[in-house]
DNA sequence: TGTTTATATAACTGTATAGTTATATATTGC
DNA sequence: GCAATATATAACTATACAGTTATATAAACA
């Protein structure tokens, strides 16, 4: 929370952004995205998430703006729209490793 | 996503986590700690939120490590556990400022 | 035109959980 | 011991939303 002030408003947004990843099926799908574009059906594929299931997954991250789509004829090609959403993902597993590094200390105490 | 290979259940706790990010009280919680340790009354007094409420949400982000406890006879003293915490609130924000940037430059052209 | 295919959407169900109220659990000091 | 206070917890309500099924939309092609 560097450059933004957190206001009600600015808190609402950060939040949903986080309750987007905060979802195991939308981090799955964007962890497929990492390969490069992607189809519905590939990504269905994939998964094994259901179509309804993947397609809306997919609107909402690209609501926020975590991936980008190009509709092709019948297909549409989703792909990471920012990178960087990995360097969170990157971040939050240092956090999961340290937290179950103390644990285990803790136990072995 | 460097070290850890995203199995479901890696998957299933990272996710876990950025939910526990993806709710305005426990932003505001967090934020609040930023100036140092805090007692939940104090915390209550600072976000406007309910004491039994900020008490379960401290007992959620104590849980998944993200702030420390400290009981002093009546009082429990909060704090944060990781101050990286913020590096991934900066992150996203640096998001967020980009998301509203681009969607500016969109409704320009 | 009609058929097939890919994706999106609508409607529904079940579950998780935020917030509340009331109460329990400690701890302090009388 | 009893009263007062801080925090935690239990029980409840209301809402949000993930996942599903069924259907709509729309593009390709016969």
């Amino acid at each position: 929370m560097a450059k933004l002030t957190m206001t009600p408003e600015v808190t609402a947004l950060v939040a949903e952004r986080f309750k987007a990843l905060g979802e195991p099926a939308r981090l799955s799908i964007l962890n497929c995205l990492r390969g490069g574009e992607m189809t519905v059906s590939e990504v269905v594929e994939a998964t094994g998430l259901g179509q309804a299931n993947v397609s809306k997954h997919l609107q909402l991250l690209h609501g926020l703006g975590f991936v980008a789509r190009r509709k092709d004829g019948l297909f549409a090609y989703y792909s990471l729209a920012d990178k960087h959403v990995f360097h969170l993902c990157d971040l939050m597993c240092g956090r999961l490793e340290a937290e179950l590094r103390a644990r285990r200390k803790l136990l072995a105490s």
